[in-house]
DNA sequence: ACCTGAACACCGTTCAAGT
DNA sequence: ACCTGAACACCGTTCAAGT
């Protein structure tokens, strides 16, 4: 009685990965387990093991497979403010596309190895405003922070509430501006 | 075989808490259970379900008891950028005081009836900021966002990694100052 | 009114046994 | 090499029975 017994082939690792996806942006990442999506692979649930350590490592599986399809702004002459909204709409449109996954991986940072990309890309632009090399590091860290911070706000709901206002993207962009209008005015500050 | 066959005392709802809260801050919400929570009040794990509804209302308790401590600055005449820096102050305070809880709240605002006075506090000082009334409800979510964006991230340890600086309480100064420099310069540009 | 034990429907994971 | 069943140590919660 070996695979043939519930299913035609053997299993793999990317059907795994592509069916707990699937269960995860159904029920969230807290309505995965380990029994039901060996049950949608018609599988026992030990199987699966075979293939993954354990939970937690299949989820980092994942979360790095959706983490590489983010669209970093390249390296061209575009002028800084640009860049910086070019990779804060990639970010928002990563969040969308998978929020349960995006969600936990906000508050696990530690199942991803190093968001180099997106850090190269905030500290290029950073110089191109003019920061000092001392300020660098915090005002990067200042930028992701808001930029996590509004997607997070914007997925669990907590920006729907105290008004009527329902335009997001717009607030989207209002926050965007902001954080520029700073940056501008860090920059004229300088030297 | 009544109460007093395990402990002296009746149950309370408070001591539910105040025990709830101690397993929360050492293994984080996902390692409070009704049954550990149970034991720690050397009670049977269904007595408890006579004290509150279900395991979510539970922590709706006490994230609503918690968020109750906040400390709102008071509205006296201080100028608006004090008061937005007491704000994050106070409230980044909170979190500090309970990373876990306020991790939890963060992921699921439902559980609070709404942050009526932290709203106020935005309103108020962005009216004195001169930000115009179309605009406000955008910019008291981004100032919002931005805000448990920062914690959030300081908490889960997204704001570890990139390099060695490990300043966070300056990194938090530096953010609030783009955050003001931001509303300084949208309010140079109003009429 | 408050507490309890047994039970149900779930978890993740280990381990020895099968092909 | 891959799969499996039984088992262990956990969950939250219901329900009927106890005082």
């Amino acid at each position: 009685m070996a695979a043939s017994a519930r299913r035609g082939q053997a299993l793999t690792l990317e059907e795994i990965c592509i069916a707990a996806l699937r269960l995860i942006e159904v029920g969230g990442v807290e309505g995965l387990s380990m029994r039901k999506l060996a049950a949608e692979l018609d599988v026992n649930p030990m199987s699966l093991y075979h293939h993954v350590e354990n939970k937690t490592e299949l989820l980092k599986q994942i979360c790095r497979l959706t983490a590489g399809t983010l669209e970093l702004p390249p390296d061209d002459g575009t002028p800084w403010p640009d860049q910086l909204r070019a990779l804060a709409h990639a970010y928002r449109a990563l969040a969308h596309a998978g929020p349960s996954l995006w969600l936990y991986v906000e508050q696990h940072p530690d199942v991803l190895p190093e968001e180099d990309g997106l850090w190269e890309v905030f500290d290029r632009n950073l110089a191109a405003v003019g920061i000092p090399d001392e300020q660098r590091p915090h005002v990067r860290k200042a930028l992701y922070a808001f930029c996590t911070g509004f997607i997070s706000a914007e997925l669990v709901g907590a920006l729907d509430r105290p008004d009527g206002v329902t335009d997001i993207d717009r607030t989207f962009e209002v926050a965007i501006d902001l954080i520029i209008a700073g940056l501008e005015r860090l920059s004229a500050q300088q030297p």
